[in-house]
DNA sequence: GCAAAACCTACACCAACTGTATCTTTTTCC
DNA sequence: GGAAAAAGATACAGTTGGTGTAGGTTTTGC
């Protein structure tokens, strides 16, 4: 049987997220003690690794409660679980041609300051003036 | 005298996001018509357009008040906005990295998967079993 | 048996918006 | 000029994925 603390320590979540998990139902409701303290088994303990895990990999939550719907039910078929892992490089080569363009752009801004008022700096210019743009980035968010 | 409709198209803010950034103070009140409906100027347009391009690149609403704050005052040293620009770099810098790695698991996941039942699903076992992980990847979101 | 550590609930807060409801102003068209 | 439609107003809730805090209870260790 396992406290929060422990379960907590051994899978690198905090306490709140826990039970943050539970309360959005990704988590199931564990038992109690006497006094009312959460106590836990070696499934819960999986189930937890297996979200923070699929949420390193940079899973939704909604993802993830998808997954979890199909590792619960080995008998269907196993491309819905694929579907999910595509959809999820697709987005994650998306970021990173869109971070591509950015670095660019940073990388020009900061080579071109030379350090003296800010009247001619050139970081300030780029931000102002749209037209210096070399890349597309009209999406928000990385 | 722009409406906010005009605002917004012109730099493809929406409407209640310029009248968020009037709320948090990072665009000034604007003057108003009788009736009370907000009427912008050129100035204002300019201030939205630069606030919208540094969000495009990926800076933070509180990295682009010292910007605006830096960009207001032109006689002082420009380094300032240099080291923003540069943490911005490195910020991006990182992310890719950490987006490489995920990249090459989920190439990995989706390439193994066969196509049978859930219950053999490479992607479900690599994301129940950390151990098969090739790669570090303890920190989240992207 | 008592202090300290760990736990409990409940709620507020973070970024950076977006959406909804309800009402008023402005524009457009006949 | 007057009706209808478009656009604007405020206020507040919701989004994602949690984190932080306050104030109280239970468990653990010596």
């Amino acid at each position: 049987m396992l406290t929060i603390g422990t379960l907590s320590k051994k899978t690198g979540t905090k306490v709140q997220t826990i039970r943050y998990y539970e309360q959005i139902g990704l988590m199931p409701e564990p038992g109690r003690t006497e006094g009312g303290q959460r106590r836990y088994d070696n499934a819960q303990l999986d189930r937890l690794s297996f979200i923070r895990h699929s949420r390193q990999l940079g899973f939704s939550l909604d993802a993830i409660r998808e997954l979890l719907d199909l590792s619960d039910h080995p008998n269907r078929p196993c491309h819905e679980a694929d579907a999910i892992a595509r959809r999820q490089l697709k987005q994650v080569e998306q970021r990173m041609a869109r971070l591509e363009a950015l670095r660019t752009e940073l990388k020009r801004m900061v080579h071109e300051c030379s350090g003296g008022r800010t009247a001619d700096c050139k970081v300030l210019e780029v931000l102002r003036d749209h037209s210096e743009c070399l890349t597309e980035h009209d999406e928000i968010g990385a």
